[in-house]
This record gives structure tokens, C-alpha cells and sequence, in this order.
DNA sequence: TTCGCACGCTGCACACCGTTCAGTGAAGGT
DNA sequence: ACCTTCACTGAACGGTGTGCAGCGTGCGAA
């Protein structure tokens, strides 16, 4: 009698990589995206490295596993964030995004540097996976921002090169056009510099080249924030 | 006779230092920072590890020395690209500046994640050392960039928060007085800003980020920079 | 010129790492 | 009851950074 309910054997399967990837989680919190070694993982776990093989093909596909799951929680804190603010604040939504990204990164550097540096010597994030999807839906977000701004935005755009959905990948246009119908591709060009501007500040700042500069980096960011803000005629 | 020349012993040593990083920087930029590896670079001079260990205590002492060298690199590139505008285009240095950046992390990725990510494993900057001194230089190009452009964009700063000069790292200071005296603290906060703005979009696409999502990321960035230079009032 | 010593370097050791693979034993389905 | 599947072990290979005892050469001083 199979089908009805999950076999015993992939049950605990699902529970085993469960447990792989929250112990990851864990060594990571503790020591940085390097202390995620399979060696501790399985010593962590009273098995031996191989046995992880039997559940990741390699240890970079378990840290892209990694990122898909840690960003897709960064993405759903930064929503609601944003959720919490009334829709008919543009600003104010844009700003509670920001801060709560930089809130978040602050809060575990090591997720920032897994998703936006070099998580582990040598790995180079696939092409498709969660990660990118994750990704999407980041950009979609930060979409949702510019389209409310975009009335008041787009007078003051003066880009000398005209944007086409060409431009721009497939997936992201698909998303794009099927969420915020009638918004153009310059509006698209924008939603990435505003992703640029708000990543800037919290790079620098994460990699410890701001803290030293300045006591109170999250003033700077505010005003660059508002800045943004007010750059897009709100 | 000592003293007049140097001695044979501390040129032989000073040769060797040069080759350990010339061989260093070959690595790095055939196989990226990871690359750095003191047995890699033993095996190319045709020694054991361990003698690396009579030039640098440790590999992240080496790294360190590199960071300070290719720092100084890129500052000085940025340094000749503004200066290649004539004085009286504000806005046209610091777009050369910018360009300059973008173009020579774009020529060698590893250099950008040698200073601006995570270089090797575990690898955390010293808080001062050669890299500290290269990037106070960044900083005071920055600052004068800014500077030159300060009567223009002060009148559009409105930050909630008033700084003081206490709020930033004291020797940054001392540069920046020495050099653009009459220049206020709140100039010092919006260098940062736009140092932050700057490296937002080139962060992103060095780590893979921007490149899947948008064909021609310079366009974007070009209109970054421009929208950046506006908002200063030039 | 000769002697002594400093120092660059080797070779080995240790403790890690990712990855592979033959073998084992228990659980599953038939 | 049988047989297959599969998670897991334990050893191995090649890689890494890092210490350390020892050796020999060449420098500098007597």
C-alpha cells in the first residue's frame, strides 16, 4: 500500500536533510560560510562526511540549497516589512524595505555574504535553482516599489539610452509585465538601480570597510535612503 | 661597509618578497583569490611551503600586503582617470572616476573580491596596514570629488540627522581637514553616500548578480552615475 | 683569511578539508 | 522467505595552512 502516505523511508529522508541543512545553518551563524564543512556537518550529526552524498551530490549543491532557503527568508521579512506600511505611502514602503534588508544583513552577516559575496572558495551560484528564483521574487518586490513611485518618477528620469524588453532577461520581463501591466522597460532599468543603491551602503558596510569611517553608519544609510526617496519625486 | 648600499642579504630578500607577491597576483588572477595558495606559490618558485613563512608570518599577512598593493593600484587608476577631465567638469571627474572603478574591476573580478569581499576563508582586515592607508587615499579622491561639487549640492542636502566631525574615524578626518579645509562634516557623510552608490551596481555584477538580469549593465550604471551627478546639482 | 653565527630553506609532522568507493547491514517490497 | 534497495561506515587520495628540528651556505666580524 503506497501513494496514500509518504513511505517511511522518505520520511525520514526529508527529516535527515532537514537536520543537514539546519546544522549548516547553524555552523554558519557560528563561524562564517566556510565553517559550513561537511566534516562538522556529519560530526555535528554522529555520522561520517560521506553519508552526505547520499543527500547532496556535492558540497556546493548544499549551499546553494542554502541560499535559495536563506534568501527566500530575507525576501519574505523585507514583504512584510513593507506590508506594514499603508500602500498609499510609496515612500515610506521603500524605506521600510531598505531598512529592513540592512536589519537583517546586520543582524547575521554571514547570510549577506552567502547570498551576495563568495559564500565558499571556488563556488559559483548556478544559473537556475531557488537561488535565482529567490532573486526574482527580490526584484519583483523592489519592482512593486518603483511601479508605485513610477507616476511621479518618470518625469524626472533622463536616461540618454532608451530601454527595450530586450534588454533584459525573460524571466524577469515575464514577471514584470504579467504583475505591473503598462509599466515600461525604463521602469525596469530603474528598479535595478535602486536595488544597486540600497546593496551599496550594506556591502561596504558588512565587508567592514564603513564602520570604521563612521560611528553611525545607519544615519548615513537613512539620509542615502531618503535621498532615493526624494530622487524619485516622492 | 654598510649602510651606503644595501646588503646583498636584504636584497635577496627584498627580490624574493616581490616574486612571492608577483606569483601571488598571477594566481590570483588565473584562479582567483582562493588561489592563493603559499604551496601554489611555492611550487612556482620551486620551494617548499614552509619558506614562505621567513617573508610573511601567516598567508592572511600576505593577502593583507596584497590587498595594500592592488588597492593602491586601482586608487591610482581612478586618480589618473579624473584627472584626465579638466578641473572645471565636476560632474565629468567623478563620472571618470566611477568608469575607471567599474572598468577596472570588470578587467580583473579577483582584485575587486580581494579588497571589497571575502579574499580567502576566514580572512577578516586588520584595522590598519597598507589596505587602511590605500583606502583613506580612496576616500580623500572621493571627498574631493566631492568637494568640488559641494557649493552646487548643499543646498539639496536635507538629512534629518546634523554630523559632526566626531562622528567619523579620526584619522579620515585629519585628511580630509588638511586637504579641503572650510569643508563640513556633512560633506564627509555624503562622500560616503556616494561611495556607497558607486559600489552598489559594480558589487552586483562582479558577484553575478546583475549580468543574468540585464544585458548591458554598463548602460544602467552609466545612468546611475549620471543620476548620482544630478543630484549634486551639477 | 678564517671563524662563527645568522638565516633561508628543506622535510616532516599535524590537523583539517572535499570527494570517492568497496563493503555492510537493516529495512523495504514482492 | 527472498532479494533488492539504500543509508551508512571506514579507509583512502590529494589538497590546504601551519609549526618545527635540522642543515648548509654565505655574510660579517676578528
Amino acid at each position: 500500500m503506497t501513494g496514500e502516505i509518504i513511505s517511511r523511508r522518505a520520511r525520514l529522508r526529508a527529516e535527515t536533510t532537514a537536520e543537514i541543512k539546519a546544522i549548516a545553518l547553524k555552523l554558519m551563524s557560528a563561524g562564517g560560510p566556510d565553517a559550513i564543512s561537511l566534516r562538522a556537518i556529519a560530526r555535528e550529526m554522529g555520522m561520517t562526511a560521506g553519508a552526505i552524498y547520499s543527500y547532496f551530490p556535492t558540497r556546493d549543491d548544499l549551499v546553494t540549497t542554502l541560499i535559495g532557503d536563506v534568501y527566500t527568508s530575507v525576501v519574505e521579512a523585507a514583504e512584510a516589512a513593507r506590508d506594514a506600511v499603508p500602500a498609499d505611502d510609496p515612500g515610506g514602503r521603500i524605506l521600510a524595505w531598505a531598512e529592513a534588508v540592512r536589519a537583517w544583513a546586520l543582524a547575521g552577516p554571514e547570510g549577506f555574504r552567502l547570498i551576495y559575496g563568495d559564500p565558499v572558495p571556488g563556488y559559483r551560484p548556478p544559473a537556475d535553482g531557488p537561488g535565482k528564483a529567490a532573486e526574482l521574487r527580490a526584484c519583483t518586490g523592489l519592482t512593486g516599489l518603483v511601479a508605485a513611485a513610477w507616476p511621479a518618477a518618470e518625469p524626472l528620469q533622463r536616461t540618454e539610452r532608451t530601454y527595450t524588453w530586450d534588454d533584459f532577461d525573460p524571466g524577469l520581463v515575464a514577471h514584470v509585465r504579467e504583475h505591473f501591466p503598462g509599466l515600461p522597460p525604463a521602469a525596469l532599468a530603474l528598479t535595478l538601480r535602486v536595488w544597486g543603491r540600497m546593496h551599496g551602503l550594506v556591502a561596504l558596510e558588512i565587508y567592514g570597510h564603513l564602520s570604521p569611517l563612521v560611528h553611525d553608519p545607519a544615519a548615513v544609510y537613512r539620509d542615502e535612503i531618503r535621498d532615493l526617496i526624494a530622487s524619485l519625486g516622492l
